[in-house]
RNA sequence: GCCGCCUUAGCUCAGUCGGUUAGAGCGCCAGAUUGUGGAUCUGGAGGUCCCCCGUUCGAUCCGGGGAGGCGGUACCA
């Protein structure tokens, strides 16, 4: 192989991790605060875990088995111990009160935000590296605490943008749905095979948003064929089974405490927590027509052990061809009362909740919300000898708080002036030969000069014009300037 | 993972019943306009036709395999 085959890798990013520009930033940067400001609000403090964790202490998964990166990116350190990225914020925390580490006050809230991953395939507002908020509060048995963690959901929501009747919170509870198989006579028990059937009739329900109550149907009895042609086996229920399910699925009447429900004890305790954060929700101000109980969420994290929700936008979005597009919950929670147990073997109650910031960007962008960022005020660079004026220009802009940078290309002025317009800069300013020689600076209003330009058809007219620009003395450049930037600001808010 | 569809210029896509120079629109660059953004006009650059193997005198096109993208479905501790 001679030099000019020499090897060159492809530029492009694994699938599922994407690149994020100024805008996208700027939202994600905004929503944390929003959402933080709003946590300490309710009482919890910052508490922040690696990216990395031992993968025996993220979860049941143990790396060792067949497929070693089965959901989670994982690798063997030097010392051939198995290290996970994490793939949430909560079972870290629960590592960290197991080894005691964690500040000494019971109850513990805190909330943490940052990147989590998981090895899965991406789709539409599905990454494979997003950002999570986190809530969670650590030994309290108390309803009150996850009513507090749905009440912080959905107040959450409305502080990052999404409107009241933007999203509604679908509650359910694990004992619930155990609850309507036992109802149902489908056998309990640890036995594999009860417990797989278990599995199947849980997985069939939790499909009941996505396929409707014909799939669920289908699935709980002989089986699924999807538009491709690809078959789903089914659960091989009795119609009596599948009938008395269905009932009890049916009754997603907001807290309703009769029917099948509560014809079982796991049925009658769920009712019982659910009655209980009822009264908290009402008790915080949470009308109850943002949250519902809703049988069918199971939720996929084996995890939890009680309460179980998730808030849905409720508005359709589509895409660019127009076509809906499904975006799955953009925040969700529920109770944990076993994970610390994983450690230490002692019961730690606790519940947490957390909002898909990579998601809740993702939906609302593509619901139309669009993002523009401003950029600096730009100094061309008119003759290369007088840089060090031009830096002086835009240190005393910048010391002044104004974002403002030189023009470090090579261009002609026309393509300083196009570079200007595409940063989406609202200030250009000019200082060649016959401004220095008056001790001037020329200052064009970019976002008033692209205004006037619509109107303006001939060329020679508009650039003879000399539209939308201004000449100040060199000493007032920064007042100057700062009075096109007010000016700016008062048409943008008629 | 399984099933289906797709992959041609920076982007969106035509096209070649297998034939030597593969196109459009948009975008980009330049000029008209020696120091002025937009519009207009003129010109220009830009392609391993996803990759490999096979069939063929000849493959971007046909066959096989692979990769990537999209969608469905499964899984999601």
């Amino acid at each position: 192989m001679n030099e000019s085959e020499a090897f060159r890798p492809e530029a492009r990013q694994p699938r599922g991790f994407r690149d994020r520009f100024a805008g996208e930033v700027a939202r994600e940067r905004e929503m944390i605060a929003a959402l933080s400001a709003l946590a300490e609000r309710y009482g919890f403090a910052p508490l922040a875990t690696p990216a990395l964790e031992y993968a025996d202490a993220l979860g049941k998964f143990l790396p060792d088995e067949d497929r070693p990166n089965e959901g989670v990116f994982a690798f063997q350190d030097d010392d051939e111990a198995w290290l996970s990225l994490r793939y949430d914020h909560t079972a870290p925390l629960a590592r960290l009160v197991a080894q005691g580490e964690a500040p000494p006050a019971r109850p513990l809230r805190r909330y943490a935000a940052g990147p989590v991953w998981r090895n899965e395939k991406p789709g539409p507002g599905r990454f494979r590296e997003f950002l999570q908020f986190d809530v969670d509060t650590v030994g309290s048995e108390a309803m009150a605490a996850d009513a507090e963690l749905i009440a912080f959901l959905a107040e959450g929501l409305e502080a990052v943008g999404v409107p009241q009747d933007g999203f509604v919170v679908n509650l359910s509870h694990r004992k619930l749905v155990a609850g309507i198989m036992d109802a149902a006579g489908i056998p309990a028990g640890e036995d594999a095979a009860i417990r797989a059937q278990r599995l199947r009739v849980l997985r069939s329900i939790d499909k009941l948003d996505r396929l409707g109550i014909e799939g669920v149907r289908l699935l709980l009895g002989p089986g699924r064929r999807d538009e491709s042609g690809d078959v789903t086996p089914g659960a091989g229920l009795k119609d009596s089974q599948i009938a008395s399910i269905e009932a009890s699925l049916g009754a997603t009447v907001a807290f309703d405490a009769g029917g099948e429900l509560g014809r079982t004890p796991a049925g009658r305790e769920a009712l019982a927590d659910l009655e209980e954060i009822r009264l908290a929700l009402a008790a915080l101000g949470i009308g109850a027509e943002r949250v519902r109980v809703t049988p069918s969420v199971v939720r996929g994290i084996e995890y939890y052990t009680g309460p179980v929700f998730e808030a849905e936008l409720t508005h359709e979005i589509r895409g660019p061809d127009g076509a809906p597009m499904r975006f799955g919950s953009v925040a969700s929670g529920g109770r944990y009362d076993d994970l610390v147990m994983r450690f230490t073997g002692e019961r730690v109650p606790a519940t947490g909740a957390s909002v898909g910031v990579s998601r809740l960007i993702s939906a609302l962008t593509k619901a139309g919300e669009a993002a523009g960022a401003e950029g600096p005020v730009l100094v061309l660079a008119m003759d290369r000898a007088m840089t060090a004026d031009y830096l002086a220009m835009v240190a005393e802009l910048r010391g002044a708080g104004i974002p403002a940078e030189l023009y470090l290309g090579r261009a002609g002025m026309k393509a300083q002036l196009k570079y200007a317009d595409r940063r989406g800069s609202p200030v250009a300013v000019i200082q060649g030969g016959d401004e220095r020689a008056k001790g001037e600076v020329t200052l064009k209003d970019l976002k008033l000069g692209a205004e006037m330009a619509r109107s303006i058809e001939d060329n020679r007219a508009w650039r003879e014009g000399r539209p939308a620009q201004e000449t100040a003395a060199r000493g007032t450049l920064v007042a100057s300037v700062r009075a096109i930037l007010a000016r700016q600001r008062e048409g943008r808010a008629p």
